[in-house]
DNA sequence: CGGGGTCTTGACGTTCACGTAAGGCCTTCT
DNA sequence: AGAAGGCCTTACGTGAACGTCAAGACCCCG
């Protein structure tokens, strides 16, 4: 059975996504310019089908752990294409197995982030309960805006 | 005589250290504008002690698991003063928490992100066994050039 | 004493990944 | 009919994190 029968042939609109995804129609216009996407088009208003909703979930995963938007089209190349030229690929495998290493090992940096930051948290929770334990459970907003670092930009709020 | 000579043993000029963690002079001044890294003077010239160069590798290691300059900044501030406004560390803490839940969620990410390359792997490698199996093994300076020597430290982004 | 190398401080340029109008088309609700 | 709302394109703006000169200062060497 052809893989477009086994599931309903949904379609999305930019906003559907966006909402889905948390991000906005700006982004998706922008993945497409970067030939990252390619909707189809009901007149002018694009219509993303379920391989595009893939392939924006791929796009955003990639962004997540810090891949640039045109390593991310690399790697959605290849499932599109599959085969260009060996030299071509050749290099790609390269790069991906150097993508494979440096994500382990950015794996390994992550858990030393959430040790240093949970000792930060021990840190902090012990002195507030000391000093202002009112203000141990409260969400950020509820406490202050902070206080500029130097050499930092202005902004308002 | 070298200039590194002439300073007392457990320094180290923006040089060394730019050698040592694979960066720039430009990028540790600007850490140092952005308030995150405090060198003494020599006259002119910056001189970095041992605890300047574990800030720097806190900040190379945030950077890598993508926390902005401002936040990594924070967490410096942390372990500097420990104990400033109440205020203040109530808004880390909170930032801090929500922290480690991104990165715990990033790990997923990069779990996914591995796999997805590995299967590319997997697609690539059977398709240049078919083609062009003189380049399967190949590291990646024999399809291009320019590999960092063993040893040598690759820049960080 | 000049040359070369390394450091410094500005200040402007660049890349990435969008944000933000401005203005137009089309459909739908009132 | 007219207003509202969604989508479109074009184009300029923005923030982060530096890169890239430019123009000096300092030091050592021959």
């Amino acid at each position: 059975m052809p893989a477009e029968l086994r599931r309903p042939a949904r379609t999305f609109t930019i906003r559907q996504l966006c909402q889905e995804f948390g991000c906005t129609p700006r982004a998706l216009r922008f993945y497409e310019d970067k030939g990252l996407i390619f909707p189809e088009r009901d007149g002018m208003n694009r219509v993303y089908s379920y391989k595009d909703r893939a392939r924006l979930q791929l796009i955003l995963r990639g962004k997540r752990v810090g891949l640039a938007l045109s390593e991310i089209g690399e790697i959605l190349d290849l499932y599109e294409l599959g085969d260009g030229c060996a030299t071509q690929n050749a290099i790609s495998l390269a790069k991906f197995r150097e993508r494979i290493r440096a994500l382990e090992s950015q794996r390994r940096d992550i858990d030393m982030a959430v040790d240093v930051l949970q000792e930060a948290c021990a840190r902090l929770e012990s002195q507030l309960k000391q000093t202002r334990p009112d203000l141990l459970e409260q969400p950020v907003e509820a406490i202050r805006p902070r206080r500029p670092r130097p050499g930092e930009m202005r902004r308002a709020g």
